[in-house]
DNA sequence: CCAGAAACGATACGATCGTATTGGAATAAG
DNA sequence: CTTATTCCAATACGATCGTATCGTTTCTGG
């Protein structure tokens, strides 16, 4: 047979591409062309990757949610010695791509959430993503809820409805940050004020047991 | 003099033209010619109209950014008897546009803020709705905070803190809708969970008086 | 009524888009 | 070495975009 190519390593490469462009000129911003000529290939290459544009955006959005879930995994894996509430507290920092070197990161999330918000089959992987996120959080927060004790009764701090309420929080901040309306500075401290009155509410649930 | 036409009211044609274009198609996904035929006016009309579509775009933000900055304000004055919790969830409700009836809205609101993370000109008439959303939530908050006793000291609840994360959440739960993540019922419940938790901590830095 | 200014609709233009096509370079099997 | 097949780069194509231009129509002030 004849010449083969690393089809897997060159879809990536072009995914990062279409990352830089998006962060650059917006969501429908980029075109094939673009790419291709970021990703140093010709746009032939790019045909061959892809069958159409969408589904190289597709496949570069889940590219985006992959990388960023991992990193929150990564994060947690390497400090699973410390408290629960730290281990949360770094989870939101990840999650809210508020920091300068996030702020591509970010601008592409927003780009395909907005494209998600008129395009179903671009929404699919973007809930994946959200769903897996939102795993983790709802994990992290029963920890640090039943780390100690059992239930308590009446009011038991619903893990899901928290994670829901720290997951948009963060989404919400962090547009905040790409528009301009709040430095990352102050975003952070909201996100951290926010995790303060949490972990609160967490230990009020549960009186006795410190870090 | 010739003919002269009435200028304003076409301009605010156009925009909700725009509005609805962009509520379908997403943000770049609006031409000049399909706007032209939405508001039943001839392309040249729009271009008489709007030095170019980056100025339309403008004008159509903003046209957004005052609809809903005045219903706001609107909900507010017809329920000025009632208690600040309700004004405040009120406000919450109507900024956060998760009903059915505002989802159009909402996806245009989204496709802009997206459009305005890589745009500056587009960013300015974005931060000073915002800006006038987060004064009136201050306001709001404030008059809660002060409705019977002066400051407390320690930690009396930061309110242009409250409002940002109040401004946030909201902004995050709608994208969240948005994407089909959440249904409008769950973001509505967190929302007014958050609300609860809000308020209570107003309680506590002040513990006497009620509604 | 009647000029003249303003608005209009239509159309032209150049650029750029996504996609299709194609002729040749590269490579593994026989 | 030949041959068949896979890949590639270039180019062609049709559509659509924002904008510019240009007669024509329409209305107002004198």
């Amino acid at each position: 047979m004849p010449k083969q190519v690393d089809y897997e390593s060159r879809r990536r490469r072009i995914a990062e591409a279409v990352c830089l462009l998006a962060d650059e000129h917006g969501p429908e911003g980029v075109s094939m062309r673009d790419v291709a000529a970021r990703a140093q290939v010709s746009l032939g290459a790019v045909q061959r990757c892809f069958r159409s544009k969408g589904e190289m955006l597709l496949f570069a959005v889940d590219h985006v949610g992959d990388r960023i879930t991992e990193r929150v995994r990564t994060r947690l894996a390497a400090s699973p010695a410390q408290s629960a509430a730290a281990a949360l507290g770094h989870a939101a920092d990840e999650i809210a791509l508020l920091r300068e070197e996030r702020r591509a990161e970010a601008r592409i999330w927003l780009a395909f959430v907005a494209q998600a918000a008129v395009s179903e089959p671009l929404a699919g992987p973007l809930r994946t993503s959200y769903a897996a996120l939102q795993n983790l959080l709802v994990r992290l927060i029963t920890e640090a809820t039943e780390s100690g004790s059992a239930d308590e009764g009446a009011t038991p701090l619903n893990p899901e409805h928290e994670a829901c309420t720290l997951l948009a929080l963060a989404d919400g901040l962090t547009t905040h940050v790409l528009i301009g309306r709040l430095t990352a500075e102050e975003a952070e401290e909201v996100l951290h004020a926010h995790l303060v009155g949490l972990w609160e509410r967490l230990r009020s649930t549960r009186p006795r047991k410190a870090v």
